[in-house]
DNA sequence: TAGATTGTTAATCGATTAACAATC
DNA sequence: TAGATTGTTAATCGATTAACAATC
């Protein structure tokens, strides 16, 4: 029922990515200092110039440098050059002082009373996110998400090409999709260690998703992103992203039935307000929602 | 370039979240104490069955639910009665006071000394994830992905039907996909209407999506599912998710290129601790991670 | 200089988690 | 009773954000 040990739990991490920074290794936690700090130590307080960047930008951050990096490109297809804090945090739907903090993990390339130059923080982000390199994709699982995956136009730009193709079925090994043909599972560790794959996305029903990702990570993976709904083990070195469907419209579901409980006190606070008195005891007060909330939307 | 009046930033709402709780509730949120302490304090056990559920629940914590829900399911499948905090935190991959604490927002459904019952979590976090009802899907934009969605074995039991299909293009509307015949765009807000859907997927390009959103709205959807790459505006009651293939694999771009800092600051450490010191001026300019100090524009 | 906007500080708010009293 | 485990408290940690000094 426990974890393997020598694991990492994939859960876990993503759990605590939530909260924090920089979760990749969870045993550096509480020490993260294990490694890094010989090295941030190694040149003292000079070290200002150094590896900085691997340093701390917390994952929230992160995934929104990719929100504003992927704004800032349709402003400068635009024909923009300049854009301040305010401009852009409104489009990417932030606060701009959230903004202007998650900008300045990158350095500080704004002009003050200016703004930015779009093309200074477009290059900067690319180069924080570790875009000017070409990150090998490899697909697990060739059914109707991964066939999806495979052709997706989506892989944003040029970064992350797709160049392997997996899956059990050995009617589909050997077949090309989207110009590339599949490989078989057991092929896995081989393929991907020739190609040099860092990224390997798991389309697999949930059965397969750990033994596959064990083979990815024989491979040489560095990372996974995870479409199977399951927890992964991996080692600490590798990273994991999971994308949860169900999880998704779960969560939609809890907030059609709040409101639908809040929608039900309305009603019944209404009906108590309206007259009747003896149910004061219901509503209101064990809803917990006492304040202005009604009225809200 | 500001976000309309009238309508909420979906973006906004999803950053918030992160953050928060049931940020609809703000006021209740410092204050639930005022009157919550009464009922609770009151009849401490009692009133469980009710709408509590409504209070707040933190965002985080309910994606965790969801998770919970599975692992619990399948213990279920393979015959557990009991589990106890430490066991399913362990699989659930999260610390067990944080599943405890989690667990707790449900109301009191465990027995010290003994741990949960099985059956009697499933249904109480199904109730709370509202999940006994049935939540009626649309998907817009078939194409490769929509296709999959369509046919998508992945949701959840059959809590999800898939209900409707829209896409713009003519030689698609009519055809039957997983059993489906496709509407046309203009459709959505009648169908949508008509067939009572709550859950709209949005899976079409990113210069469609919000047209199309603005249509499902208008068709009364609550709640939508965005894989478009676009942050959409919607109004206060409409509740947004977002799924971000190319920001995740940004996040993990990152996080390879991080590593590769490390690795590289590791090496030029352990260089340096070898006695060579002339290389030092190299890597931190390489990496501009100077703070910007000396080429700032 | 006057106006604008950045970069940063510090206050605030929320989420995580160790620890433990309650209690089965 | 002794052992186990929950439910909760309180400390801690991190993320958000208002506010403002720095400065273009």
């Amino acid at each position: 029922m426990v974890a393997e040990r020598g694991r990492r739990n994939g859960a876990q991490a993503a759990h605590k990515r939530g909260r924090g920074v920089t979760r990749d290794a969870p045993d550096a936690d509480n020490a993260p200092t294990a490694e890094m700090p010989a090295v941030d130590a190694g040149n003292g307080a000079a070290g200002e110039g150094d590896a900085v960047r691997a340093k701390a930008i917390p994952e929230a951050a992160v995934a929104r440098l990719a929100v504003y990096l992927r704004v800032l490109s349709g402003m400068a297809d635009q024909g923009a050059t300049t854009v301040s804090s305010e401009e852009l945090s409104a489009v990417a739907g932030v606060n701009s002082a959230k903004l202007r903090k998650d900008l300045s993990y990158l350095g500080s390339y704004g002009t003050r009373g200016v703004g930015y130059e779009v093309t200074v923080l477009v290059g900067q982000i690319e180069r924080t996110l570790g875009l000017t390199r070409k990150h090998k994709v490899a697909v697990v699982g060739i059914g109707n998400l991964g066939h999806a995956l495979a052709n997706y136009g989506g892989f944003p730009g040029r970064g992350f090409p797709v160049e392997a193709l997996f899956d059990v079925d050995p009617d589909l090994v050997g077949v090309p999709v989207g110009g590339l043909p599949v490989s078989h599972l057991d092929d896995i560790p081989a393929v991907c260690t020739e190609r040099q794959i860092s990224i390997g996305v798991i389309a697999t029903p949930p059965t397969a998703a750990q033994s596959v990702c064990d083979r990815l990570v024989a491979g040489g993976v560095q990372c996974i992103l995870n479409f199977a709904p399951v927890v992964l083990q991996v080692p600490e070195h590798v990273e994991v992203r999971k994308v949860d469907l169900a999880v998704e419209l779960q969560i939609l579901s809890f907030h059609v039935a709040r409101r639908a409980d809040i929608a039900e006190a309305a009603a019944s606070a209404q009906a108590a307000a309206n007259g009747s008195s003896s149910d004061s005891r219901v509503p209101m007060t064990k809803l917990g929602l006492g304040n202005g909330l009604v009225e809200r939307s």
